[in-house]
DNA sequence: TTTGAAGTCGAACGATGTTCTAGCACGTAT
DNA sequence: ATACGTGCTAGAACATCGTTCGACTTCAAA
């Protein structure tokens, strides 16, 4: 059989730090032909690897996700990654539905929400929309795996309790806190899916500048017949020159503001 | 991957009128039993049925997207939905995401965006919101189609007319409409995507109660240690009895109160 | 040594998007 | 009338997908 006596195995129970999955691993099999008479497992069917964790098994999906897009996205991707076969991830994800929740929190943990400061407190929801939006843009396709999905997990509930930590400390009530927590997620999602891809010095393999798409834009519009798009021909070239960060600041001064305001008014 | 919207190869001439295309299909076929000697096509190869238009394609399409959401929707059934193979959509649509490119403009013609008028501005920028938020309720899984897609269909340009004809009739200047727009579409389409599905007296086959899922919430927020979550226990209540379509009007309040003060501001 | 659970993985099933290619129906030129 | 090209249909096939099945190995406890 296959004798291939491995270094000791680490323990299957207990999720140790498993820094760089697969990195290390022999490529050579094992060459030599079958015997004639016995069937031996000569590539036999188990135990040759550190043992696939979950947290592997989601650092791998998140890999390929980012490399590939959730277009590119399977599981016999995710498990190539992790030099093995398909059918041995469904053991600990059990479906690749899970497997993407699973990585959705991965990311959502990435967000870094600052403790409340009750002086600043508006400047600080500002910032963890901004530290959502980077988190967002910073893996590809996130914002498509966020749409059917209610964030749920550990990481998510943590990112909900320290921004209505800094609402509430700002003296936003209860009930408006919550519903402007709510409503500033969605306006985050929404503002990122209509982000094409990476917009900073992150670049895909397909460089895409925005003042380009934007350049053709403003051509399309212009070329419209005037008398059936009149606005549309006219502010064409505002178009061209939509900053994305400007609209970003924009979207979060208006809801920041208004949020403000109503807090006062019902405050005291 | 080929994702562009790259539709019609070689179009054959102008797109006829074709006012109500696949609403009268006749639904019986030839169930007289071939004759006996000669092997005729019975059922053969071309020709036998009304000539398969691409507004009759992007129909069926819509119909199975409303039937069997974005997961359950494919080109094998979009064909069988016309009695046909899948092979004879590609001739007309040329893919499948070129096909759900179709089905998106389509969504979007159903948007009623009124006329302007400059005495009512902000009502009129809410009204156009509440309508895009409909529509995009009305047609199952819409907002993961709207996500890689720039909408620049006619559809979709004259809707972008009309709501600039609005901001700009109510003195809006130019640079801060066009931002304001691209807020709003970004913004509504951010909130329906949270929203689960259908939520009015429309229901799909599995009724999905909203405040039954809110109550769910509030219930896991509760048992969750207090000292570690201290925001999220209080408000637990508040995450129950919170109203979308409250939500939604306090979003359109924000936008557009702070969209008037800006136009003012600058206007004069 | 025996036993049972934990974990692995090749093989296979059904469904998918898309291409290939043979073929039909029909208008036009010969 | 015959031939032909073109617009269009559709069966078959290919590669890939998610997922399941069952045989298998390993490990720890009995």
């Amino acid at each position: 059989m296959a004798g291939e006596a491995h270094n000791q195995k680490t323990n299957p129970r207990g999720p140790d730090g498993h820094p760089e999955p697969g990195d290390g691993a022999d490529l050579e099999r094992e060459p030599l032909p079958s015997p004639p008479f016995q069937r031996v497992p000569e590539r036999g069917t188990a135990r040759r690897r550190d043992p696939l964790t979950r947290e592997a098994i989601v650092a791998a999906a998140l890999k390929v996700l980012d490399r590939d897009g959730l277009d590119g996205f399977s599981m016999r991707r995710v498990a190539e990654e992790l030099d093995t076969g398909a059918a041995s991830l469904y053991w600990h994800v059990g479906s690749k539905d899970g497997l993407l929740d699973l990585v959705f929190e991965e990311v959502i943990g990435e967000n870094e929400i600052p403790d409340p400061d009750p002086e600043r407190w508006q400047e600080q929801i500002k910032e963890a929309a901004r530290a959502l939006r980077q988190t967002i843009q910073r893996h590809r396709d996130i914002v498509r795996l966020s749409i059917g999905r209610i964030p749920m997990g550990p990481n998510a509930i943590r990112v909900s309790e320290r921004t209505l930590a800094i609402l509430r400390a700002g003296g936003v009530p209860d009930d408006l806190a919550v519903q402007s927590y709510l409503l500033l997620m969605s306006v985050v999602n929404g503002f990122t899916m209509d982000e094409g891809g990476f917009t900073e010095e992150e670049q895909g393999p397909e460089a895409r500048p925005a003042d380009e798409v934007g350049r053709m834009v403003q051509q399309y519009f212009e070329s419209l017949p005037p008398e059936q798009f009149p606005n549309l021909t006219e502010v064409a070239g505002s178009f061209a020159m939509s900053d994305q960060g400007a609209r970003f600041e924009l979207l979060l001064d208006l809801f920041v503001e208004g949020l403000a305001r109503r807090a006062s008014e019902r405050g005291s």
